[in-house]
Parts: structure tokens; sequence; C-alpha cells
DNA sequence: CTAGGGCTTCCACTGCGCTGGAAGGTCAAG
DNA sequence: CTTGACCTTCCAGCGCAGTGGAAGCCCTAG
């Protein structure tokens, strides 16, 4: 199968394909005399692999460590649990930082309402926006 | 003052200082004859202006906009909160996203206690990731 | 006079996951 | 033979908020 209809099978481009062939994610396929790629159905998996471990919040890097875990020792599961053991407590972090940002910009728009616009000084741009209101270290997006 | 004096106020680096100058969030400043930026105590008021509206989650664009307006219109009021709104809304949809990212990594993971590595196919590289666990579009970090 | 610390400019790079475009090769249909 | 779809490579850029470094000027103390 070439590119093309792999891109179709996995609802990708063509381009995002060989970018995950450069990123170590997709193996090289076979050569065509032309040169044309030549996929086999295991490429059609392994996207779907890549798929849904992006899915799972995993960044490349990790999916290609973890398929280097698997081509070298076996079954990656330990690797692979760590891994999303150490994701879900950076979402509870996230969360928390999110929900706490939430909360900030809440008291800022509502803390509006009490403000008089003739008291604005120029000088801080606009007085809604309030240092002491907002206790955020930096929104680490 | 000159610009390492302002940094340390502002607890920024020169360089970052700098930047912001060339972002549009900081006025050009005047100059000493040696070409050293000279500022004075407004410059201390905006980088707490920068700062606050950062922490608040809103983009070096955004802030930029402000200005912009409160320059040429008066004050910005009316579209700070239109901003914070937006923003407020932005938060809840990633809070939302992440909350249901965070629920799908936890099914895996508990998924994964049920599952017997023998069965794992090194095609689909680890069983622990499946894609009909996880609902997620795209994780929009 | 020299060393140092501070300042100037400009250009490049970071991370992440692609995306766009140029210049050219391959293949089947008309 | 030509057209057009498909493929190849390589290089560049996106957004965001800075950070790093090079080459060179300014100023003061020793």
């Amino acid at each position: 199968m070439r590119i093309g209809q792999l891109a179709a099978r996995a609802g990708l481009t063509t381009k995002t394909i060989r970018f995950y062939e450069s990123a170590g994610v997709l193996p090289a396929p076979a050569r065509c005399p032309s040169g044309y790629r030549d996929y086999d159905e295991g490429a059609v998996d392994r996207l779907a692999f890549v798929k849904a471990a992006q899915a799972a919040g995993l960044s490349l890097a990790e999916i290609r460590e973890i398929i280097t875990v698997r081509a070298s020792s076996g079954a990656p599961c330990q690797h692979v649990l760590t891994l999303l053991d150490s994701h879900a407590a950076d979402l509870d972090r996230r969360i928390a930082e999110l929900t706490a940002l939430r909360a900030d910009v809440e008291r800022l728009r509502s803390r509006a309402g009490t403000l008089d616009p003739a008291t604005c000084d120029p000088a801080v741009v606009c007085q809604v926006i309030q240092a002491d209101v907002v206790t955020q270290p930096v929104p680490t997006t």
C-alpha cells in the first residue's frame, strides 16, 4: 500500500505520516523500485496505536520511547503504567492550576462592577486588572 | 533609571524588558546621550500591570491591545471585561477537556490490572493503550 | 591603561506537532 | 505525447514567551 492510501485509511495526511517516520513512531517501510514507500497492514495498526496514545495525552517522544522499549525488552506495560501515572499527576496539577486561575478571573470580573471608571488612572492602564486579586504564579499553559 | 535597575525592581531580566518593548507592551523610553535606555517610574507601574495581566491569563498580544485601546479611546474596561469573559469560557472548556482526559487515563490504568501480559501482541505495541477506552478528540494543550 | 560590568544591536534557538511549498521523479489514462 | 495524480526530498514556518550568544560601545575603579 502506498502512502496516500495509508493516509486515507488512518485519517491522516501523507505529510503527517512522513513526519511520524522521521519522529521515530512509525518504522521506515519497504520501498518500491520507483522509490515509493510500500506499507503493510502493520502500519495501520501502528498508526492506530499512535493515535490512541496521543489521545491518552502522550507526546510523540513518549510514544517513541514506548515503542523502543517494546522492541528491545518486550512488553512495555510497566513503563507505560508509570507514564500514565505521571501524566495523571500532571493533569491533576494542571486542573488545579486552571481552576485557581478561573477563580481569579471570576474575582476580577465581579470586583469590576464595584469600580468607578472615573477613578481609573492611565498609569495603571486598567484598574480592573490588579495584581493583588490574582494569586497565580504563572499560567503554565 | 537604567534597564538593569528596572529589571531588578520588576523581578525580570534585561532581556525580557527589551523583548517587552519590542512586543509593544512597554513604551520605548528616553535615551541617555550614551544610547542607554533611561526609564522613569511609570515603567515600573507598567511592568506591574503586564505581570498582573499575565497572571490573569492574558497573552502579550492581548495586553498590547488593551494598552492600545487605553491610549486611543480612554478606559478599556469594557474591552477588558469581554476579554476576561472569553478567557473564563476558555478555561471552563480546558478544565472540562482535561478532566475528561484524566478520567480516560484513569480508565486505562485500572483496566491495565485486568490484562495478561502474555496476550500482548507486538503489533499493537502495548495493549494497555486502547483507542476504545479513550474518547478524547485531541488533547488541545 | 586596563579590567570589569553594564549597556547596545541583531540573529538564532527553544518545544511541539505538524503544515506549506519548491523542484523534481513515476505512472496510468487519454 | 501530454496531462494529471501521485510520489520523492529538503527547507521553512507556525505560535508563544522568552533565552542565549556574538560583536562592540560606555563608564568607572584601580
